[in-house]
DNA sequence: GTCAGATTTGATAATGGATATCATTATCAA
DNA sequence: TTGATAATGATATCCATTATCAAATCTGAC
């Protein structure tokens, strides 16, 4: 299912309302290939759409969070940012701290003996999350 | 080297100074095996010294993370937590999400894929971070 | 021990991102 | 078309963290 159907079956689920706020902020998030805070979302609508306010677009990344359209990334910088699922399967991400670039890392070995470790703790997983911080190889010298 | 004298090394390396709050507030760290927020230490060494304010618990957290006692663990809540790090070794984080609990985990295994992944994207590690949440053994039923 | 200069403290204000409020506007089933 | 209700946008509020600043404390030099 594409993103677009998956966010509006659910807000269709809500019994919430389809707007045209709503489907031009969704257009831009899944036209951004990057981790966008509100802030940084907020400027890219603004570009098209000046009519658009901030709040409507932190409500609509939380509800695309919600439909799991979106994931929220949080880097422990105190700001929320979000990425679009669509065409991105799970992964991690490799953070440099010097310029703030961001890799996205997967690994199956991983992921597997992450289960295992769950498991010997008697918990459930729901869903984890693992930040790698260094110097990318343009800034490591 | 013990926690506490890392932590005066520290202070002294940087030209600061022995005080008693600073005491006063890593005696009571260092007796606290929890991953305790500003709010939740200041709580704790208000019971012992009502002379101690908020600014000077949360300053001394910062001071003890920087000189590497205690170690900021950010569950995503909107809070900063920290951990002293005497006696611990690294170590991932299990948490329920029900009920709260943290759980410790380690595997040598896991942190050796880790450093494989980020060789390979020519990265080099400072530090990372698996946070996996979940419900715990108590809170799966 | 005393002193001077610098740091630290504690109360409180400022900050900033996220969320709540509320009057107005838009959606949508009937 | 219309009434009920959700959504919007401007702004206020929240809340953890950080900054401010006068008073208190520390520390090395004497
Ligand atoms: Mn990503
Ligand atoms: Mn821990
Ligand atoms: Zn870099
Ligand atoms: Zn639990």
């Amino acid at each position: 299912m594409d993103a677009r159907t998956k966010f509006y079956q659910f807000v269709e689920r809500q019994g919430l309302r389809h707007t045209g706020q709503r489907e031009k902020i969704l257009t831009i998030v899944l036209a951004t290939e990057k981790h966008v805070s509100a802030q940084e979302l907020y400027d890219l609508v603004q570009k098209k759409h000046k009519e658009i306010g901030y709040a409507t677009v932190s409500r609509t990344l939380k509800l695309l969070a919600d439909s799991g359209v979106c994931r929220i990334v949080d880097f422990g910088d105190g700001v929320h940012r979000y990425e679009h699922q669509y065409g991105h399967g799970h992964h991690d991400h490799l953070i440099c701290t010097k310029c703030g670039m961001v890799a996205e890392i997967y690994s199956e070995e991983l992921e597997e003996i992450q289960s295992k470790l769950v498991k010997k703790h008697g918990f459930v997983q729901t869903r984890h999350k693992l930040d790698i911080f260094g110097l990318c190889s343009k800034c490591k010298t």
